[in-house]
DNA sequence: TCCAAAACAGGGTGATTGTCCTGTTTGTAA
DNA sequence: TTACAAACAGGACAATCACCCTGTTTTGGA
């Protein structure tokens, strides 16, 4: 019970915000009395942090830091993830947009205790994406590129293309921006061995 | 009067959303009547939509449009307003986030109008920038990098620089983002001409 | 001066909100 | 079976919300 509130929620959250959603309606959406509801959160904010520690983080850890520790470099990963929510938007046909930042936006400045949970996320985030880019260089890859500015980047893009993509409907400017963004400071080409690996991993994962 | 209201509404957008702003915080703190606030704008919509129409876009139009299009090139105006910006923060000491996309995330699917008139102003944003790219390559700068592309990312990863600035309350990331952004295939040196004067335009503008 | 329309005042209304409170059921050890 | 706490039911609560309505004042052109 205390998990279909929390499906209930985290889907709400999503797709009217945190305001918009109101409590009657959740419960509603979750076959829930006021009092199983109150018993589990004893308030909204705790529930939405409840949202925010146990799915918003894992809806992250899921779709970024997983793909980006599994892939053979750090560019192929964030590559792979770009692509992959890019179909992912293109087949369902609308953009909700990304669950941590659409929660960010709203609940950061509202309450300190959101504002730090979310922010650990974005550490998280950030620092798989730059210890990628470290172990890619400890293996003798990804030249100069300094770690903790290309995740930034990386995570800035995605979100911020994100946002685009949820405002106009339309998911081609992810593609755009991943396009972009692998023009950042290219590793030098290596004899081609490394293109050459990065379009068969492609193949594969597009798939999904 | 209607002024007040606008200005007062477009304040409270900003620091605590759309939802989160009741008109009775917005009559108290702009000293007017209910009436006379129904009289400018019949519903909390049309209120909205003009802090939209009237507010956030100029804030686009001067915090980034006039800006880029004033710079030498495409790329000094991206790095004059990034260091702008984040120069600005710094010195407030606080970030609420930008205006455009903080009221994209929090209205864009909720409402049909909403969300176009937030598209619109991305659209022109992308297009200003885009625009000065393809004027930097007439007049023989700016090798082979794409316009659309190069605005795509850019308003991206400033769209997200900003997400993080406001979740961590730190500005930093923009300047992070911006260090990133400025390896995008950066274009050929041209004996070093382009970045003695970059340099020049950077220390003119950075004292504002 | 006159008058019509715009601008504004200010209380009232119904609906909705998050929260709380009192019971009832369920699970679990002694 | 008994004891007891956790889990759940469901209505009640005050507060707040956006909106509307009836007047009053101000404005500007004839």
């Amino acid at each position: 019970m205390r998990r279909r509130v929390l499906d209930v929620a985290e889907e709400s959250f999503q797709a009217r915000g945190y305001h918009a959603s109101s409590l009657g309606d959740l419960m509603a959406a979750a076959g829930v009395t006021g009092g199983a509801l109150h018993h589990h959160f004893p308030t909204k904010k705790a529930l939405a942090l409840a949202v925010i520690d146990e799915r918003v983080a894992a809806a992250v850890q899921q779709t970024w830091i997983e793909p980006v520790r599994a892939a053979p470099s750090a560019r192929e990963g964030v590559r792979t993830v770009f692509e992959a929510v890019a179909a992912e938007l293109e087949q369902q046909g609308y953009v909700r947009g990304c669950p941590l930042n659409n929660l960010a936006h709203e609940l950061s400045l509202a309450d300190a205790d959101f504002r730090v949970a979310l922010a650990d996320i974005f550490a998280g985030w950030r620092q798989a994406i730059a210890d990628k880019v470290r172990s890619d260089q400890a293996s003798g890859g990804e030249g100069g590129t300094d770690p903790d500015r290309f995740a930034a980047l990386t995570v800035a893009a995605y979100s911020g293309a994100m946002s685009m993509a949820k405002t106009s409907q339309n998911a081609g400017v992810l593609r755009e921006c991943l396009a972009g963004l692998d023009r950042v400071q290219p590793p030098p080409s290596q004899n081609g061995l490394a293109a050459k690996r990065r379009r068969r991993v492609l193949r594969r994962q597009t798939i999904r």
